[in-house]
DNA sequence: AGCACGCCGACT
DNA sequence: GTCGGCGTGCTC
């Protein structure tokens, strides 16, 4: 009788690191008796998988496999668990609740840079040249033998290398016939520490290029010839996922074009940081006001009490909020515990990182996204050894690797960038709470503007709310002036600039002050037309008109890049009537100064800062009050505080409220009072100009007193009566592929498929399908469907037994599916 | 995903 | 006949 093993949960139920769906289910491994100890859940490690080894991780042990046969584990890749028990249930609810694969899921709780590098060094260990079975080999594979004469000159070789030298597939079987035969050994590539986050990239060799332009592979390989024109089409080098979804690729050509030698393949790597070593001055508790006090207490309260709680803390801009922040972590330090706080990405500025490290020194880690990845790995090292105790940082950092957690601070709350767009598509807001609940700490969402969910659910009682109504120095709010741009144009104003606006720039100028006009427009021109027949440019590659740079004279495509250059007569009757609509940045900076000779102006915008430090030069040189006045898009709507800026314009509010989307009102007040906050930061009033065409819109009046209570009421009327969120929940779903005709097939078939999955007709609807607001996005069309609920049952419910379905049915139709839990709007 | 297997048309 | 391209099915 073979011996009985007595060991406890000899088996592990591992979750492999693969992206394919269908593999998203954990598989069952047993444990070899060196590796007991080791195997613990959170732990990566390797097994054998259809025929050979991938990464996974452990997630329990179990005492009995539920499987006949089962492989033992190879490896134990880490020392002790990666992830706090805590941190894999966050995983698996937000790979759950938002649709992602549980890989997908634990990417982001996992350190960037962690990863395991799918690679080995392939040696060869016998004096292949020589002895008999050189010739047996020669006779009987020449496969095999090219695999040798490479392996002769360039031994020891990582797998990747072999496979780019070998201009033929099937290296696996190969290798494993002379690994079997003893004539090679595999070791996999020493986990070098750290890599950075990469994304492959395909280079097209001169062979590659060869070969598009003789076109000899049209017939024999169509979608290689494909694959290698776009490349050549684009200078030679394109991401693999760009041209994935370019040609709408599923399989995998990119191998069998890189064995060719048609193209290399590459990783992008990632830039180093850019403020290292900043020096920060201690600073002390301010004292706080009434208002600011009664918050703490009712946070600290919580805090000590050891529940999860959550709390909305609604203050306008310059009402003491981070005060009331710093103080809470201090608290929350005082009982040992740990503390996060995210803001927007665009707003981690070192003035926002120094009021933190000058509170708490060297306790706090940093983390952004332009870290490198050894960098960030050091960070993520500080965090988990508990020598950093407080993290501020973009969305990532709610992952940060804290055992002690007691409290999740979320700044200007109602940001979009807290939505991740790739997956998984998890809201940092709405997943902090639940780390919160898991790790029993408290949630404060701080903004002047709170989201319309977040108010929603602090007037239901499910969130405590907490109001900062006051400026802390007793500066008033600035005065806004909403100036009706018919009025202008009834009164023979052409300009971008109103009458009121030019006056209070020219005063502005006048006294010596700075001004901030915003626009949310890059460009010139937005739209270019034939007046002769109406033509309007459009990019050849997506749905959209062509926006005019003057600085580079060029045509840009803004969703793809695509550039041309601008015609003198019309592409279609020849005309010379060719003329430029639509106002850009490029154009109010040019019109600026034009009004005004003596204005010295800035713009900021995307073209401007293309390169690393341009955002940081043009801002410093506002500062230190080299230009008079700073023309830009979103990126100067949000965060900057200037002492000397006492004019803030708006040149037309109504690009993002006629956007087509049922949250545009409410972006439209966010931004008016983001915008608005700009004004008026130091000793001097702050005077803002409004400019639109709606001025009696709810969301613009509004916004002219300030009144966030006003607003929530009417768009809550609104809401409810459509029945949109927060009355209700939303998972949305794209189709999109090269095809139209498969595109609009799979739609309609899927949305068969959802309306016989809804249990009942009155607590679910399915809006679509339909062509996506922008129809057609770098060759590929699109189209969308939204799934709402308004019952208890959350509409991603219907998905969940039908994801794999869904997924074949795109894979079949040669399209693609993408589903968003909660999104942004549904446009 | 990526590996085997099997079918197919194009060539040493 | 053989080789490489491409679709299908499976993976503890």
């Amino acid at each position: 009788m073979p011996a009985v093993t007595t060991r406890k949960d000899p088996y592990a139920e591992v979750l492999l690191n693969l992206p394919a769906r269908p593999l998203d289910r954990p598989f069952h491994y047993c444990v070899p008796e060196e590796l007991d100890q080791d195997a613990v859940p959170g732990v990566r490690v390797k097994v054998p998988f259809s025929g050979r080894t991938v990464e996974g991780i452990v997630l329990r042990r179990m005492n009995s496999a539920e499987v006949d046969s089962v492989k033992p584990l190879i490896d134990v890749l880490d020392k002790e668990t990666l992830i706090s028990p805590q941190l894999m249930s966050l995983a698996m609810w937000m790979a759950e609740y938002y649709l992602c694969t549980r890989a997908e899921a634990l990417r982001c709780v996992l350190p960037t840079g962690v990863r395991w590098e799918n690679d080995e060094i392939i040696e060869l260990i016998r004096d292949a040249a020589k002895g008999p079975q050189w010739d047996q080999i020669r006779h009987s594979s020449p496969a095999m033998m090219r695999v040798l004469r490479i392996l002769l000159k360039e031994s020891p070789i990582s797998r990747k290398k072999l496979e780019r030298m070998m201009k033929s597939g099937s290296l696996a079987s190969i290798l494993r016939q002379l690994e079997s035969e003893q004539w090679i050994v595999r070791t996999d590539k020493a986990h070098e520490g750290v890599k950075p986050k990469s994304q492959r990239f395909a280079l097209l060799t001169n062979t590659g290029k060869e070969a598009a332009s003789s076109g000899l592979l049209r017939r024999r390989a169509p979608r290689q010839s494909q694959v290698l024109e776009l490349l050549v089409s684009h200078g030679g080098s394109l991401s693999e996922t760009t041209i994935r979804t370019h040609l709408g690729i599923t399989g995998d050509l990119f191998k069998r074009l890189e064995d060719k030698g048609y193209i290399t393949r590459q990783d992008e790597e990632i830039q180093r940081d850019p403020y290292a070593g900043y020096n920060f001055e201690k600073s002390q508790d301010l004292c706080l006001n009434q208002e600011q006090d009664l918050a703490l207490r009712q946070i600290e309260q919580r805090i000590q009490s050891g529940e999860s709680h959550s709390f909305l803390l609604h203050g306008v801009t310059g009402s003491g909020k981070t005060e009331v922040y710093l103080q809470a972590i201090r608290f929350a330090r005082s009982l040992d515990l740990q503390a996060i706080v995210l803001v927007p990405e665009i707003a981690l500025t070192p003035q926002t990182v120094e009021r933190f490290k000058s509170r708490f020194g060297e306790e706090v880690a940093v983390l952004h996204s332009r870290l490198s990845a050894g960098e960030r790995y050091d960070q993520w090292r500080r965090i988990r050894s508990g020598e950093a105790s407080v993290v501020v940082g973009a969305r990532s950092a709610l992952f940060a690797p804290f055992t002690r957690l007691g409290l999740i601070i979320i700044d200007e709350e109602h940001e979009t960038s807290y939505k991740q767009s790739e997956n998984p598509k998890y809201h940092a807001r709405d997943t902090a709470w639940m780390r919160c609940r898991l790790e029993n700490a408290v949630l404060v969402l701080g903004s002047a503007t709170p989201s319309l969910e977040t108010y929603y659910k602090a007037e239901q009682g499910q969130i405590t709310k907490l109001t900062l109504p006051e400026r802390v120095t007793g500066e008033t709010l600035p005065k806004v002036t909403i100036v009706d741009m018919r009025e202008e144009l009834k009164a023979g104003n052409r300009n971008p600039f109103s009458r009121v606006l030019q006056e209070r720039i020219r005063a502005t100028l006048a006294e010596g002050r700075q001004s901030i006009i915003f626009l949310n427009r890059r460009g010139f021109s937005t739209f270019v037309l034939c007046r002769e027949c109406g033509l309007v440019l459009r990019c050849p590659h997506c749905d959209v008109s062509l926006t005019y740079h003057a600085g580079s004279r060029q045509l840009v495509c803004h969703y793809c890049q695509y550039t041309q250059a601008c015609p003198d007569l019309c592409p279609q009757c020849k005309s010379h009537h060719i003329r430029y609509f639509g106002i850009g940045t490029e154009r109010v900076e040019e019109e600026a100064k034009k009004l005004f000779p003596d204005l010295r102006v800035l713009r900021m915008d995307m073209d401007t800062t293309g390169r690393k430090g341009d955002h940081e030069r043009i801002l410093a040189q506002f500062r230190s009050h080299k230009a008079d006045m700073l023309v830009g898009t979103q990126m100067i709507a949000k965060g900057l505080d200037f002492e000397n800026v006492t004019l803030v314009g708006v040149i037309t509010a109504d690009t993002a409220l006629n956007f087509p989307d049922y949250v545009s009102a409410e972006r439209t007040f966010q931004l008016m009072t983001q915008v608005a906050g700009r004004a008026g930061r130091g000793e001097y009033p702050g005077d803002v100009v409004i400019q639109t065409y709606a001025p009696d819109h709810y969301s613009i009046e509004l916004s002219k007193n300030h009144d966030y209570n006003g607003f929530y009421t009417e768009e809550m009327q609104y809401r409810s009566q459509l029945r949109y969120p927060p009355l209700s929940k939303v998972v949305s779903v794209l189709i999109w592929g090269p095809n139209e005709k498969a595109v609009i097939a799979t739609a309609e078939q899927m949305a068969r498929l959802i309306e016989s999955a809804i249990p009942s007709a009155e607590e679910f609807h399915l809006m679509g399908p339909v062509p996506a607001l922008m129809s057609r996005i770098k060759k590929n069309y699109r189209w969308q469907m939204h799934l709402l609920g308004y019952g208890g049952i959350h509409p991603a419910e219907i998905f969940r037994d039908h994801l794999q379905e869904m997924y074949q049915m795109a894979k079949q139709a040669g399209t693609h599916v993408s589903l968003d839990v909660d999104p942004i709007g549904m446009a």
